[in-house]
DNA sequence: CTCGTTTTTACTTGCTCAGGCAAGTAAAAC
DNA sequence: GTTTTACTTGCCTGAGCAAGTAAAAACGAG
């Protein structure tokens, strides 16, 4: 009970904050999917790879930078990958700089299913979040959400996808 | 591009909230599970099982009514049950009442993991994110969640529990 | 009003798949 | 030759969907 701001338990305001938090995290991330999944049968982390592949130089990125970018596990990423590779959308070669390396590449076909994916789920994204806030929420959500993230990386041996040396 | 409020793609702050959040929906659920899977072999969503129960009338529910509390599906919640059911934590029985019905009760075995584990995930929950906040970001976030939530409940064909007609 | 039939409700479970962990493989660095 | 790095994969678990089961409710005929 010294410890500064830890109750024993969550009672009052603070309940009800976490109780909504909670609910929050529970729903969103599947409603965030389902649009993108009944279009194209894609989720958000496959969306997620699409998208960071379409930005870099060549299109193409080593798994375990692309593994930082999509704050994934390298096991979890190797089978996504391996997944939309099978569909066409990226190809995988092995890095000539380092042997070691694979090189994940978005197709022309990836790039197109991500140009038609990104309109469905930057609609997706503004009506669950973005438009049922004011304007100052959606700057105070910003400020939360980094909070956050730096309080679970502050956590003593907390490393989740270790982003290598970024 | 009539459609009020939905871009094409998201850009400047929007796009960086949303980033911000995504983080926090892929980081923070595992980040909240591991001091209890830790200490207590008991997931977030096991935990909040037990809670429901100890607050209920004779710390005992129907699963359907424990799935609403629990925003669950009734497969997920089954399986659940089945986990803390075989560790001695809940017993189920057939309602006398309405056959259908299964009522899980709490175990003493449970009340006691319960009240151990309680200090814990409290802890958890805040250094994660209520300490990270001041008082007003704490509200404020209770706000956000609450619209977050209105919105995903708007959203034409998605009920995630079918919470009865409680 | 009673008996038999259909529908609805309340779960449970088989199938399948995603993801974590740890073990395996291969190339580079030391 | 040994260690480190960069993946990949086998095993296992948790969850969704849909099919299965069992009990209650609703309905219809007599």
């Amino acid at each position: 009970m010294s410890d500064s701001g830890a109750p024993a338990h969550l009672a009052g305001d603070d309940l009800a904050t976490w109780a909504a938090l909670a609910t929050v995290l529970e729903w969103l991330p599947p409603a965030l999917d389902a649009p993108l999944v009944r279009d194209f049968d894609l989720t958000h982390f496959e969306y997620g790879v699409l998208f960071a592949l379409a930005d870099a130089p060549d299109r193409a990125l080593r798994m375990t930078v692309l593994a930082a970018y999509s704050n994934s596990s390298l096991s979890r990423l190797s089978r996504a990958v391996s997944r939309i590779e099978a569909r066409g959308l990226v190809i995988r070669t092995r890095d000539p700089k380092d042997g070691r390396s694979t090189l994940a590449t978005l197709t022309e076909a990836g790039l197109d299913m991500l140009e038609e994916a990104t309109p469905v789920q930057s609609h997706t994204v503004t009506k669950l979040v973005l438009e049922p806030l004011t304007k100052a929420q959606r700057g105070q959500l910003h400020e939360i959400s980094v909070r956050i993230q730096r309080a679970i990386r502050e956590q003593e041996g907390w490393q989740p996808a270790r982003p290598g040396r970024g």
